[in-house]
DNA sequence: AACTATTTATAAGA
DNA sequence: TTCTTATAAATAGTT
């Protein structure tokens, strides 16, 4: 920018090169700092060198919390038409949260699974399965009590309906004196069992 | 800059603030495109407003692929003292990577079951069990391939080793009748069998 | 959104 | 890398 124009591309001497990213790097930062304090915003920079080496700056928090908040952000904002539930918007925010980790997660086995045959090693796999089979023993339980939830909830439905059945049974025949018309068939099988080891797993 | 000098701390005026994180926001992201193409370096640029509205940039391929690159880099830097293995660096990496994916989900699953309990639907359960069924079976398979190979190679090295005991013993046995003593017991069971069913799950 | 007076960043040279 | 300095670029305050 001073001592002539530069050309937006590739500085092709490499010692020039250097000098102008370790100069520039350093601007770089500096107004990312100077954007946050002035502007209040929360910035994640980083720089991967030519070379693979890594420069990076976080201006609150740690850039991990950053990179959580950035996976967060991007996944609620591009996939997925929104269907209104019962839930509470933050509740499916974690969901999200959740899917699109798993989602990494997935990528990163198939690539293992796909690519390099033994990437992992004996060990490292056991140690991946039982964290998995704990997750499963998880999710299990956690299905069983919304299940469980709902029979209860489904009971106490039924009682109201057997009740209410009950009272139009009897208006009705009371009414079919007068109209000629036989007992209605609204029968209901009652009660509705459910085997104790439907809970096992 | 211009104008007058800036104070380095937060614009009280919102009017004020609100042009220049504009401003602002759009040099940074500039600077960074063009520190990226002069030095060949690959950058990515995240910017949350006050509001928590994102604006992001990322020079070479994804944002997603960047923040991958970005975690894998800084776990292997900071964890974990380094272990010299029979395996190459990368696929160190690659293990180091999904370690790290692995806690970022392991997390997400406490904050699930430990917090608000009924975030997930019963639905998004059972998809998350298939999900976990599938990369089971998927390391167990991969296991088991591991083991047979070792169980080849363990074999082989059996054929080996009972060639060289066999020589060893016959020549042992040579040389007993001049010192006087008994034939040495160096005997191993063979075949070593492997039940065909260990390979099933 | 445009305009400029200034400040800031930085290219080239040492 | 760091310093210096001429000059390009960014931008604060104004319209």
């Amino acid at each position: 920018m001073a001592r002539g124009k530069v050309q937006m591309k590739r500085i092709e001497n490499p010692v020039h090169r250097q000098v102008t990213f370790c100069k520039r790097r350093a601007g770089l930062l500096k107004k990312a700092k100077e954007l946050s304090i002035l502007c209040d915003a929360d910035i994640g920079v980083f720089i991967f060198s030519a070379h693979g080496k890594l420069y990076e700056l976080a201006t609150k928090g740690t850039m991990q919390g950053l990179v959580e908040r950035y996976l967060k952000s991007t996944r609620g904002a591009q996939a997925e038409p929104i269907v209104e539930t019962t839930q509470p918007a933050d509740a499916k925010e974690e969901v999200n949260m959740l899917k699109q980790e798993i989602e990494i997660l997935q990528k990163g086995l198939r690539y293992m699974f796909g690519g390099g045959a033994g990437s992992m090693t004996l060990d490292e796999l056991h140690v991946l399965e039982k964290h998995l089979e704990l997750w499963i023993y998880h999710i299990r339980s956690t299905k069983m009590d919304i299940m469980f939830q709902e029979i209860n909830m489904l009971r106490n439905k039924e009682g109201i309906l057997k009740a209410a059945n009950k009272y139009l049974q009897d208006k009705m025949e009371e009414n079919s004196v007068i109209a000629n018309f036989g007992p209605v068939t609204t029968h209901i099988e009652y009660p509705l069992t459910i085997p104790n080891d439907m809970f096992q797993f």
